[in-house]
DNA sequence: GCGTTTCTATACTGGGCGGTATAGAAGATA
DNA sequence: TATCTTCTATACCGCCCAGTATAGAAACGC
């Protein structure tokens, strides 16, 4: 409601404050005092934040503590709390979600699917990142204030999920599939178990359960 | 931390306030005034609130006026916001969840299996209840202040599962899964799906994508 | 009718939230 | 060194939160 930030079309903060988010502008602007943090550093400890505790349950003083960062140098560098939560979630597509494309380049329809779900199984038991998933815990995000955040989560995730038909379509018209095969129905239960996966491991389920979902659900698959 | 309510040990509050929650006392006491709202409606309408927008979304204004009474009186029906979750979870267990006790009654695991993806579906499509699990949605909740609901719902979440755990236990005893069947790991990918299934619905899924995902996991079930 | 009890309505408290104004310190150019 | 720019630090704003004190109204037993 209120939402009058610049992530909407992102002109209008411009007219509103003195100067650009430094993070937005070319990358090595010579002038005046230089900043004393790392950007990216910053931005790798508030994906940690969002990462645990969601967009609402991140306060902005969560955020400035684990980033090391004080309140106007947040807004200065990152513009608002809603556009450092997208920079994240660009971080985070980027650096902890490129097993998906990776996934997609395997040859047939099952080993698409192993990638996808082995490397999700050891990103859930990694103990060096959050536990859950930021797509997750963000499209299930409670409050109203969050709405624009859902959407964005959401679409994200239905852009991914298109990637996903898209390779099971071409694994039928390679004869890897059956032909009458649901590709949006395999994605979507595909989905489903990556989304399960990151909902008990939020929920604290010891490794080897994760891992014997993953098996049975690779089991489950046909032509194993 | 401040959570000094009742709902720990109940009898905490007794001693700060000078009545007790009248939703707890025999059901009909004679003397005083009676309530002028039915508590068994104000409650349906908190879990509509609480399913919809979860423990932290959903504030003290969105309950009272999603139940029609004031502030004073929630708490001297409810005791407070956590004891009132509490109780809609009990009436959301008893009334949305009965079909997993009934499915545990099928015949067969791959009965048990059917009767609750298309149980859970059903749920998920009917457009007279919220999205979304509340489950799901509170077990993923982002802040500090709802440790203790998570908790809880991530209790009840063990409870059912380990239920479905003895079922596939019996089914193997039976000779109706193999013998080296993991049920535990078979338990796990089922609740996985329903999660998934509980996430893409809450998400703005349309009902035959989540039909489509229901019968590709049956069809995934063996002996079909 | 009375007196008691328990309801409701209003208005308040302290605290945390997202976001910002202001002022001073520090690096860069010259 | 002088000046300018952009950083940082502190303290603040209005808002909403969960929870409560107070006071008045309504229904019971008698």
């Amino acid at each position: 409601m209120a939402a009058k930030g610049f992530s909407a079309e992102g002109a209008g903060f411009l007219r509103r404050t003195h100067y650009v988010p430094t993070i937005m502008k070319a990358c090595c602007s010579a002038k005046g005092r230089p900043r004393e943090f790392c950007a990216d550093t910053a931005l790798a400890a508030a994906l940690r934040v969002f990462w645990s505790k969601g967009y609402e349950g991140a306060s902005l003083t969560d955020l400035t503590e684990a980033m090391g960062i004080t309140r106007p140098s947040l807004y200065a560098a990152f513009g608002n709390k809603e556009a450092l939560f997208k920079m994240a979630l660009d971080l985070y597509e980027r650096e902890k979600l490129d097993y998906i494309g990776e996934a997609l380049k395997e040859p047939t329809a099952r080993k698409v699917a192993e990638h996808l779900l082995r490397s999700a199984l050891e990103m859930q038991m990694s103990n060096s990142d959050p536990k859950g998933c930021m797509g997750v815990i963000n499209a299930v995000a409670c409050g109203a204030e969050a709405e624009s955040i859902r959407a964005e989560v959401i679409h994200r995730g239905r852009v991914a999920k298109q990637g996903l038909i898209d390779r099971f379509e071409r694994a039928k018209a390679e004869g890897d599939l059956p032909p009458d095969t649901d590709a949006v129905g395999l994605t979507s239960y595909l989905t489903a178990i990556m989304q399960g996966l990151a909902v008990q491991g939020g929920a604290g389920a010891s490794c080897q359960d994760l891992k014997a979902l993953i098996d049975t659900s690779l089991a489950m698959w046909p032509e194993a």
